[in-house]
DNA sequence: CTGAAAGCGCTTACAG
DNA sequence: CTGAAAGCGCTTACAG
């Protein structure tokens, strides 16, 4: 897993390599017009395959003082927490990040890539939601130390991995519930196909066990982490024939959901149902009433991130491919003993 | 206010004007121990007073391809609209964006500024919430160039400043409510340092007296944009003998502060008590009623920032020192006829 | 502590 | 379309 060294990949080398001389490694790289078609792809495959970068006047072991962070898109309401960790470590070791996202553009991968190559950086982080192993392999090819924060949690072991412990997560939530008395408890799914969304939905199922409960089948409704899934699944389980008196959403989004579905049917939070997010987004402590959560460090997923790009840099060992950092339970006002129990 | 070319601040230069050799220049920039401090202190002016910046190989007009977008902190519940323009505009010229926060380490300023020294870019996007005009001259001395966005709109003609129509947005937020029927409407205050905060005010002010209603300044209450403050303010207000029908906030922040205000005190949304905010932040759709708002186009702010930066690179007007982006009322579900009207 | 010399990685005319 | 030569910005030994 040591990167290489890649001291020497530089222009001349490469031109050594391809036959020509060092103006025509130039001419690719900068995308001058006239260069042999077939020049051109012998010179670019070596140049990938080489992992080459440009280095200026640098000396060889030299930082750029820069890493490189990218998102699918930034729309995902957790961004911001992972550039807050990101930023504040990288400050710490003197660099700056670089901030992207990739998208749905597809040609924007290929820019981008031609973009960091020329501008070089020290190390990427990215963020996955499903973030192409082709963008990862590609990234490989320069040569670039990189390690995958994973709030979706894929486990990977081909890169260094940061997620959090999703199940402890759902488990504790679901645990919460029951301790103050619930027994019908709802639960909303993130995005089946992702790894976080099994561990969170296996710690409920590990929750009601524990506690001798049956899961019905009719509870656990499909959701994507998106608010409107939450609040579709909302609609669904308080128009069930024997709704639940609470909701585990597996994220915070989708607790905001329920929500709003529970405030067009007139319901009362916590008075009449109870409901668990996962996450802590900041919008958690400003919902209304504050949400009770589980909460993901993803400041301190990002530092860790860092860190480890580090260390990758320093070509020091790696304890394990995958840490996943502990979640917490986060109680405020949105969870209370049941209707019926209140009486007892 | 066009940028000085600074096409030949090289060390050799740097070296000639200081009676030095380049080596020494050298070992200066790179923290090197063996120079007399006067030596040191004489060249460290020179690089600073010209602007030096490392160019390495690359020819004299040519981009980095790196964008600095820097901000107080990450807290700012805006600080991602702003990136996603930013990104989104940089992304199109090619330029990544290198985000940092400067925060309460102040030694941070210095320590950043000499990373942007290191590893240069090609321009600056400073999100100000009061961001030291000090960061503004040392940036300068860089031969940086550089772009303010100001959501909170402290109007500075030495640099060029993008901002978004503020009185314009009190005075719609405030008028949709009066056309809705509300005659008592409470106002909570931004930071009343900042001129934003002013400017809706006045807004507000405004729509009052179109509709020849008087002021009521037990209705004003002081805010500062936070959460906390808007709970608060909303806390003072339905503590009135006669309180509002509808309160407009200035910030979303605050507004969810008034949500859980008027929740705590049994009161509901919209049918008791219409509630306005301003930002339109992702939040205020996700939030239980989704928030009736005036929108600040932050990511348009973002975008047309970095536009501007890359007029000013280029050598190329720039129309008006300050830009102001238009806002726009967005109507949710928290505004609604008063009580008292709707019988009518 | 400082500079003259050599060298590195890259690019820019120029010539064919 | 390509290369030999010159050159640029910077750094690294080496010598004093």
């Amino acid at each position: 897993m040591a990167q290489t060294p890649s001291r020497s990949v530089t222009i001349s080398a490469i031109a050594a390599e391809a036959g020509v001389s060092a103006p025509t490694v130039s001419r690719v790289l900068n995308g001058r017009g006239d260069v042999a078609p077939e020049t051109r792809e012998r010179i670019e495959n070596l140049l990938r395959a080489r992992g080459y970068r440009r280095r200026g006047s640098r000396a060889a072991g030299e930082r750029v003082g820069l890493i490189d962070l990218v998102f699918n898109d930034l729309d995902s309401p957790w961004a911001v927490e992972i550039i807050r960790g990101v930023e504040d470590a990288a400050h710490d070791m003197g660099s700056s990040v670089a901030v992207s996202a990739v998208h749905r553009r597809a040609s924007s991968t290929r820019q981008w890539l031609a973009n960091v190559r020329s501008r070089a950086s020290d190390g990427a982080v990215l963020v996955t939601t499903g973030l192409g192993s082709d963008l990862r392999s590609e990234l490989e090819e320069l040569h670039i130390p990189v390690v995958v924060i994973d709030p979706v949690g894929l486990p990977d072991l081909a890169v260094p991995t940061v997620g959090c412990t999703n199940w402890a997560g759902g488990l504790s939530a679901t645990s919460h519930l029951i301790d103050l008395g619930h027994r019908r408890i709802g639960f909303v799914t993130g995005r089946p196909e992702l790894w976080c969304s099994r561990a969170r939905l296996d710690g409920y199922r590990a929750g009601l066990e524990t506690a001798g409960l049956d899961l019905d089948p009719d509870l656990v409704v499909p959701g994507n982490f998106d608010y409107e899934s939450g609040f579709r699944a909302g609609e669904q389980l308080f128009g069930l024939a024997e709704p639940p008196t609470a909701v585990f959403a597996a994220s915070d989004q989708m607790a905001l959901g329920v929500y709003e579905a529970l405030r067009q049917r007139g319901l009362r939070i916590p008075d009449d149902v109870s409901v668990v997010g996962f996450d802590d987004l900041p919008q958690a402590r400003w919902s209304s009433p504050p949400l009770t959560t589980v909460r993901q460090p993803l400041d301190d997923m990002g530092r860790l991130a860092v860190r480890t790009l580090r260390r990758l840099r320093d070509n020091e060992e790696i304890e394990s491919p995958r840490v996943e950092l502990a979640t917490e339970l986060i109680v405020r006002d949105s969870t209370a003993p049941p209707p019926a129990a209140a009486g007892d």
